[in-house]
DNA sequence: CTATTTTTGTAATTTAATTACATTTAGCGA
DNA sequence: TCGCTAAATGTAATTAAATTACAAAAATAG
């Protein structure tokens, strides 16, 4: 892939452009929107040189030709105006604080999605399949997360449930037996607390998932890691993307569930959605 | 309009496309990144459609022309966004389905971004800067969210808490006051509790906040709406997206008001982040 | 079942891009 | 400085691509 920003390279061959490629690679960088715009004559004329000559051009840059020249031009552009870790910066407005936190958010989910184990996300699908019983914790950030995949496990008619108190978890654990999963869900995985009970119902027998950094003691504590690498965020004024990523992992899981257990499940999931209607104002009623 | 990815607005029009349009529609659809490389002669091919019907499909999506039509698709796949909308289909593999739900969580946060009233981000931030004391509620797959906004503001050094307990709710919203802040987690913004809650709390003069859709009995409720509008998921098999929404919504309120106290309060931030050290393994050590 | 409208394809046309080739220009040695 | 060579650039021809106009076919309504 040649992730690497057209214009940047266009910049610095510039030195070595002869005439009128020179002439051509100015006009480019001057207005690189209106270029991806404009057609071979165009650009011509507006650079002061023949089209043949807009035409060595691209394909000095390895492009087959303007339109291939064109079209790598765009999408240079429009990569680099949207998704780049830019940090909150304290003379921010309204505006664009609040498309940095989505720019930076939707960023690590892209990157995480490319990076994904599929084959490790089958593995642990089998194992959630196959449990008699799921525990989900998470402790501070990842205590939502675990309450949200209590939640969405709920629906697969087995007993799950998600704890937050420390004391309840080495408990757990503790009494943990194989057939039992302790799913421990931590965005750094060096909480010595996880760590332990994660050892504890190791050496019960019981399964346990962790859903948390590469490298670290969590994961090396677990008999199963499931392991996400998210770019750390070292501004204050940041919020963390790594519970977002956390979620859509667990929908991710839950998804391989539901997919295992067949079409003859989907009565079930009717039911439970059924359940909810009374509690709601019909739609259209304002 | 325009801001918004054209895979999404082809998608979305789909149902409308006439039989050569939607043959047109799935090619594309199903490799955009080969689209941008062919000529309107291999689509046609690859459509078994004639070129002028790719013709008149380009237009149908206000492009000029074939050329411009690659342009801006190219634009779009820049993005970060590949699959979109894409329902989960029982016959997906891991692969399929992991890139589905990350592309549809993806989306929705794209939609939104570009969607989001900034005067309304900084009234509620207002409102939660002088805040005596913040409640968040939700219930089912809010009550989640409303854990994570609590974990969030409670660095603000201000009474926060949340509530999923609907007895919890209606004590609190009964014996509110001025001063107060009832924020309300909903999706549907349909649930009658909360509903109620919401009045009872307006009626003792607090402030009622609703992150829920446009136009619901909630929203109608509340003395500040705050509303997102995020495409249903109709399919049983896609996990709702509106959750993560909801979370980098807080996330940006968070860092609205974060923003809002000034630089004397980063040394209150890092105290916070210092208390957690002894919990943790430190750096470097498995 | 026919008439009308919509959809789709064929063929012609136009436009754009590319190639081949000629001209110019610059560089360099005598 | 002249003349040669090679590189650079432009002109014109060619090719390829896209678009338009129009006709045929299909779908829909009466």
């Amino acid at each position: 892939m040649q992730s690497v920003n057209l214009l940047n390279v266009i910049n610095d061959q510039l030195p070595t452009l002869n005439r009128s490629e020179s002439k051509v690679a100015a006009v480019i960088l001057a207005d690189p929107e209106a270029a991806t715009r404009s057609s071979i004559a165009n650009l011509a004329k507006a650079a002061k040189v023949s089209e043949p000559s807009v035409n060595r051009f691209c394909k000095r840059f390895d492009s087959t030709g303007f339109p291939d020249f064109k079209l790598r031009l765009a999408r240079s552009l429009a990569s680099g105006i949207r998704f780049v870790n830019r940090n909150v910066d304290p003379g921010d407005d309204v505006t664009a604080y609040t498309a940095k936190i989505f720019d930076s958010t939707i960023n690590s989910l892209a990157l995480v999605r490319d990076r994904i184990s599929h084959e490790r996300v089958s593995q642990v699908v089998d194992k959630l399949v196959q449990a008699k019983r799921i525990y989900f914790f998470g402790l501070g950030a990842s205590a939502a997360v675990a309450r949200d995949a209590e939640h969405k496990f709920f629906r697969f008619n087995l007993p799950v449930s998600h704890h937050d108190d420390v004391l309840m978890q080495r408990m757990l654990a503790a009494t943990g037996s194989a057939g039992d999963i302790f799913f421990i869900i931590s965005y750094t995985g060096r909480t010595r607390e996880l760590v332990e009970v994660a050892l504890a119902a190791r050496e019960r027998g019981a399964t346990v998932i962790a859903l948390t950094a590469p490298d670290s003691p969590l994961a090396a504590a677990c008999t199963l890691e499931f392991t996400v690498e998210v770019p750390e965020n070292t501004d204050d004024y940041m919020p963390m993307s790594s519970r977002i990523v956390h979620l859509v992992m667990l929908d991710v899981l839950a998804t391989g569930v539901t997919l295992r257990r067949g079409p003859e499940f989907l009565p079930h999931l009717e039911r439970i959605k059924a359940s909810l209607k009374p509690t709601r104002f019909p739609p259209g009623k304002q």
